[in-house]
DNA sequence: GTCTATAAACCGATAGAC
DNA sequence: GTCTATCGGTTTATAGAC
């Protein structure tokens, strides 16, 4: 058994350094931190509050005082996910960050981190069953991003900088399907998949222009 | 640990035509029909004996007698689906379909049976984790994909039927990557997403020409 | 906020009759 | 080949003490 110390994913997120953890916020954060990994591996249905409260040190019962339901763990999981990605791009676009380095960016940190790779492949693939706790999540997620593309690439082919051949309204769903299969693969066979090279590749089809390393 | 008798499944393929079905082998198909719905919808992990029991309408212990155990089960679904695509591209080959035309009649054959593209797209995502029972098979399955793509993308590009850029070694993960990342977007969200068009659109950037009517 | 105890349901698999 | 009965295990969630 022992202690996975994955806890450390739990360092401070970033408004809230200056402030004193409570106890019951230690635990949050690290019951958070475990559940990435417990519903990246075996995935929402597959993974166990038995297994996540006793990784975390705690009993079920006091994990669930925290989330209210295993959906609500799922859920919060999620939703601490997005605000994280949120806050990044955010971060990026004030610094003049096009979408096609952000997407490198993504690309380079995700083949770094699969265990979050491995929670979005695994749950976002449970989640096409409509009665699944985030099917709506995920649904929305995709239609949002498949929004904000359409006119981040509309003006990139605008601009010359993407091959004239590229259909604004098709290539976003197409991109995101790139890196939602080249992960896939890598999962099932990291040293046979070399993600970054892969998705360059893609890039280098569209016609986009090298990195900005800026 | 009982006979699994997965294995006598394949013994006769062709020759089963003019042979009457005796009543277990009216129940084998039956049970892989119905556990390809089921853990189509909910997964291996997710979806149960029972449940795909109860629909075919036969005891738990009787599913049982056929397959050995739930992962017995899953394998030979999955052999089942597998012996099946090999019957059908053998066919296609010898009928002299490249590689490109047979990818559009899958993509078009998947926008038609959803419960086999939800297998697919649960199914490989659960088994990216070492220990599913299917784990091997996807792996191996990919690898093997991987590989004979190389040839014939290399023989394409060499024969001027696709974009020079195009590198063989590269498009071959990356095709199938937008074949199953476009299936979880329209999974998620039907109406939103037109497989056959954006996997059209994915090909017209490979430069590849129309489909061949033949 | 954390615990123990327990409810209530579901699971895969086996034994053995027919 | 199919059944009934059952075992031993797991699951999520709640009740209530502290």
């Amino acid at each position: 058994m022992s202690e996975p110390t994955t806890g450390d994913g739990g360092s401070a997120v970033e408004g809230k350094r200056d402030r004193r953890l409570v106890r019951g916020e230690i635990s949050r954060e690290k019951i958070l931190a475990t559940a990435v990994e417990v519903f990246g591996k075996q995935g929402f249905r597959g993974g166990s509050l038995r297994d996540i409260a006793r990784r975390v040190g705690i009993s079920e019962a006091g994990l669930l005082h925290h989330f209210g339901s295993k959906a609500g763990l799922l859920t919060a999981v999620l939703v601490e996910r997005d605000r994280r990605d949120a806050e990044r791009r955010a971060l990026e676009e004030r610094d003049g960050v096009g979408l096609v380095d952000a997407m490198r960016h993504q690309v380079r940190r995700n083949a770094g981190t699969p265990g979050l790779v491995s929670l979005h492949v695994v749950v976002s693939a449970e989640a096409t069953e409509p009665d699944h706790p985030a099917h709506a999540l995920y649904r929305d997620r995709y239609s949002r991003i498949r929004a904000q593309d359409r006119g981040s690439f509309r003006e990139l082919v605008e601009r010359g900088l993407l091959r004239a051949e590229v259909d604004p309204d098709k290539i976003g769903p197409i991109t995101s399907a790139v890196m939602d299969g080249l992960q896939l693969q890598w999962l099932l066979d990291p040293d046979a998949v070399d993600l970054e090279d892969l998705f360059e590749h893609f890039l280098l089809l569209l016609g986009a222009p090298p990195e900005q390393s800026s």
